[in-house]
DNA sequence: ACCTGAACACCGTTCAAGT
DNA sequence: ACCTGAACACCGTTCAAGT
């Protein structure tokens, strides 16, 4: 009774191309941002475009599998922080870490933000993922009497994907600044 | 001493043509965002592609010859605002202003951003009077003590930027939500 | 099960040739 | 002085044919 291979596992050769079209998709979205040429990537990574396709099959999913692990940290980071006592100063952190995400790749912020929108996205769980945090994160800053109560998870989203944008386009400074002012105007009066 | 044609003046069909094609790069634009396709602009004003090209050089320039007017109203509102007695409310339209402006085509708010930065653009003058006035709006509200001292230029520029995208990606009730709350952020504690 | 590369439809940009 | 359209180099995406 024996090993007939029933395994879901990627064919050895499969696997090795999927690994070199993430480092050369990570390389060109680095450096041209997430609009970098497909056809260049599967170049780069030594394939033909067919098999990109084959593996990703659209620009959102290739994208989605570069911050997999990405936002497996970023969780982590919110859960933790759900359990921090100062729970101002756990929102500021989350609204860091997330911006700071959301500018990895330039045209990121624009992305996860049609992601958020979009239920076909391969994104779109992430992002929910992410907003529901920033509303657990927003609920317990307001309990605790440190944020307007006028103050949505919306604010909030809006708040964290202008700021990468700003990360991207502008500079990191502006966009930190832009945080700042703002959460000061989100504290009650 | 006569009539000889020493005008500068486009020829009549050059003149069509031009009015032609602004018509068709203000629809693409609008539907398409700044990134609309040129080739079909030419199409649809019924044109040849290189005749676009010999009137607009770039992109960049066509977009700049459709903003021109806008620009002026814009530029005649900064002016008025300097004489308004409440610099604070001066300072807060003005921003709205812009950022509105700055929303007028999707993925205008990247184009501006980038020709801010650079000399080249046929839109970097635009930009630059942007920045004096909103300089000039700034040092009105801070010496009238309703705009905290440590908030720089840039920190204006930044907000109508940011708002400008929010506006385009998220919503107009977002964007306007972010400048309030940013602008409290502005304000004396 | 996976890979290849040609095929199709599209695009930005240039430029010789026309009027 | 202006217009045309073919030309070139690039791109996203699909799919028959191979192994």
């Amino acid at each position: 009774m024996a090993g007939a291979p029933r395994t879901r596992e990627p064919r050895a050769d499969a696997r090795r191309n999927i690994e070199r079209l993430l480092a050369a998709a990570d390389a060109a979205f680095g450096q041209h941002g997430t609009d970098a040429s497909l056809e260049r990537i599967a170049r780069e990574a030594g394939v033909a475009v067919g098999t990109l396709y084959g593996h990703f099959p659209n620009r959102h999913a290739l994208i989605a599998a570069l911050l997999r692990t990405r936002h497996d940290t970023l969780f982590a980071l919110g859960t933790d922080l759900l359990a921090e006592p100062d729970s101002g100063a756990a929102l500021g952190r989350w609204v860091r870490a997330v911006a700071d995400n959301a500018a990895s790749y330039g045209g990121l912020a624009d992305v996860l933000t049609a992601s958020l929108g979009d239920r076909e996205s391969e994104m779109h769980a992430d992002c929910a993922r992410i907003t529901e945090l920033t509303g657990q994160l927003t609920r317990a800053a307001q309990t605790a009497g440190v944020l307007r109560p006028e103050v949505s998870v919306d604010d909030l989203i809006t708040l964290m994907s202008a700021a990468a944008w700003a990360h991207e386009h502008l500079s990191p400074a502006s966009s930190e600044r832009l945080i700042r002012f703002t959460l000061d105007g989100f504290r009650p009066a």
